[in-house]
DNA sequence: CTAACAGATGAAGAGATGTTCATACAAGAC
DNA sequence: GTCTTGTATGAACATCTCTTCATCTGTTAG
């Protein structure tokens, strides 16, 4: 009962060995998702599309720094945005991003629960 | 049709809005799973447990390299190792790390197919 | 037209990150 | 004990990342 096969959430299995180009283009994603501000601006889009300014409030960040993530995370294919007016409304891409974030999110809060975070506190 | 709200692998739903101390732990953690380097050693360990020349020799990375980023996984909780003789054996800690670095390489290939990553090349 | 609002963008700087090099530590071989 | 193997660690350095500031583009109001 130790799955050393990874076992993806509905049966997809992962066997093929990582190579270098697919842990590149596979980072490149994570480190999307690896910010606090990111974090904070895709959580605020899983709750439904926003403007700049609205992600700026959600996110407490000034105009400029959202709208310099936002660029990264749409290069990234993450988010889109379309003009409306003055505005321009942005949301999440698709559901995988919406998957991959909430999954991330489960994940990496239940394994902060064995992890010290500091390297060593005895003395 | 568009499921704003995010919805995990076995329907465990992220209702609460992202705040700042969750999006600094998530993005923490994330980050462990956002470096090449790392994803190689993770993605190794992924098969079963190893040494640490093991896994110089599959990540491509020298001794030196691949102990500084094991130290970074170890406090992070994602790995653990054990002496065993003159060396030592890592492996993941648990199923957490391995599915999220399942479900992680899942989405992220996915959402790779339709991400230019490069931003313009007209001219 | 001009003014005001909403975003985007480039440059620059502070800080974080990952690698290398040299060295130290631990365990087994002799 | 010494020597060799396997790993950890600290310092230094080059690189990348994120934010801020100033400015520019695009849209609507008057």
């Amino acid at each position: 009962m130790l799955p050393a096969m990874g076992h993806g959430v509905d049966g997809r299995v992962a066997r093929t060995r990582l190579d270098l180009a697919a842990a590149k283009s596979v980072a490149t994603t994570l480190q999307a998702l690896a910010t606090p501000s990111r974090l904070l601006i895709l959580g605020r889009l899983r709750e439904g599309p926003a403007t700049v300014g609205e992600l700026a409030e959600a996110a407490q960040m000034e105009q400029s720094a959202v709208s310099h993530q936002l660029r990264l995370l749409r290069n990234l294919g993450l988010v889109d945005g379309v003009r409306q007016g003055r505005s321009i409304v942005y949301s999440l891409y698709d559901n995988h991003v919406a998957q991959l974030l909430d999954e991330a999110i489960y994940h990496a809060e239940h394994l902060r629960l064995g992890a010290p975070d500091r390297p060593a506190a005895g003395e």
